[in-house]
DNA sequence: CCTCCACTGGAAACCTAGGCTC
DNA sequence: GAGCCTAGGTTTCCAGTGGAGG
């Protein structure tokens, strides 16, 4: 790239107008002033979590909903609120994503963390974590709600012990106590817990809808109106995010992102207005980009499997893999992992929808999967050659 | 209708790297 | 330092299986 090509993409950052007023509106960590739709849902937990301004504690909540129906920005902002009522110290309101958090260990770290105590970040047992926590809690005469997000995925990477010790100490604490609001997007998961917590867990239940399309449209046209200058967003270009996102789910938070890039895309190229155009751009470069990252981030003996799977344009099966994948391992003085893993692995590939690995029959011949990839030949190799670890491999 | 292939996928055990307490 | 904890990735072991070819 050139210096001129560098000018010439200042100077027309310079010409084209600022279409954005205020991104910060469309990123994921706002909440809005106002939850349109979300008003049944916002008033039921705001009944069941009233009672904790007077002292007493509120029933455990469970919300349900797939993802980008509004689970989470509407139980931050009822917590919120809440917040504003109380002025005294001894309400603490701690939001946990487990998913992010990642593990049983991690997501009670983090609650305490928020009570200001001090955990390592392994070596505690869980019992003596647990009770450090409670601890806390009662020399601090406090009231805990703890909302743990994506609380599915935490039960199921693990035990639900971490649940069944929360509710538990529920019942145990005083002073101070601890309330639950689980969030969680997939429906079914009640049934992998153990009903002692699910009966402890759920005294209440809220179901949140998807958004149908038109509703996404307000939505988004609210939130557009915040963060564009006037004139800046065509509608058909709301509508046509709307109806994007709507396609998939009635996820909103997708609808929100979809809306931010197409801005920035438009942007980018000096528009005065961001046109459909822009948002079909901005929808092909999210799927880009996610699979970009996707392939990037992933772990080196992944990589090696793509690697060997590209070695099979018309599809391969796991025995025929495994021998391309071992010849790239000694190759590249890669340490050989088992085939059990290697099947593992491509499990995993499959879900990230980096490669498609379907079992199938074969009667006589065996049972097996049926392994093809699913992203661009140049794209992979591209991607792959950044790593240092095939650069032997590359060349030949 | 039966066989038997080439795996699948569950379960448990193992290993490494971290950290605790005494 | 000994003896205990955890996470997370891996290996080991193995029972289970859909369906083409007999």
């Amino acid at each position: 790239m050139s210096t001129d090509d560098l000018e010439r993409i200042f100077q027309r950052a310079k010409q084209g107008k600022a279409l954005f007023k205020d991104r910060e509106v469309l990123t994921p960590d706002y909440i809005p002033a106002r939850l349109p739709f979300r008003d049944a849902q916002s008033s039921a937990i705001a009944e069941v979590l009233a009672p904790v301004l007077h002292g007493s504690k509120p029933s455990n909540l469970l919300l349900y909903g797939k993802t980008g129906t509004g689970k989470t920005a509407v139980a931050r902002y009822v917590l919120s609120k809440l917040k504003e009522q109380t002025d005294t110290q001894d309400l603490t309101t701690v939001y946990v994503n487990t998913r992010l958090a990642n593990t049983e260990y991690r997501t009670l770290a983090e609650l305490g963390g928020t009570l200001g105590l001090k955990l390592p970040f392994t070596g505690l047992s869980m019992g003596e974590l647990l009770s450090r926590v409670e601890q806390e809690i009662q020399a601090r005469h406090t009231r805990v709600i703890l909302v743990l997000d994506e609380i599915d995925y935490l039960v199921k990477n693990s035990t639900d012990e971490i649940l069944y010790g929360l509710t538990r100490s529920n019942e145990q604490l005083s002073p101070g106590f601890l309330s639950l609001v689980g969030i969680s997007n997939d429906l079914q998961f009640k049934e992998s817990l153990d009903p002692r917590v699910l009966s402890s867990l759920s005294e209440e239940e809220l179901v949140f809808p998807p958004y149908t399309v038109t509703e996404l449209q307000e939505i988004l046209a609210e939130r557009a109106g915040l963060a564009f200058r006037k004139g800046a967003m065509s509608s058909s270009a709301i509508n046509l995010c709307a109806a994007i996102a709507g396609s998939e789910h009635g996820d909103a938070r997708r609808a929100v992102d979809l809306l931010r890039i197409s801005g920035e895309v438009a942007e980018r190229e000096g528009l005065e207005q961001v046109d459909d155009e822009s948002v079909r751009k901005a929808s092909a470069k999210m799927e880009q980009d996610r699979i970009d990252e996707a392939l990037r981030s992933l772990p080196i003996q992944n990589k090696a499997i793509l690697l060997a799977s590209s070695r099979f344009p018309s599809g391969t099966n796991t025995g025929e893999l495994y021998i391309a994948y071992n010849n790239i391992c000694k190759r590249s003085g890669l340490e050989v992992l088992t085939q059990r893993r290697v099947s593992g692995i491509l499990a995993e590939l499959d879900l990230l929808g980096l490669v498609e690995a379907s079992v199938v029959s074969q009667g006589r011949r065996g049972r097996t999967k049926r392994i093809r990839l699913l992203i661009g030949l140049d794209k992979l190799e591209k991607i792959l050659a950044e790593d240092p670890t095939f650069e032997a491999i590359n060349r030949t």
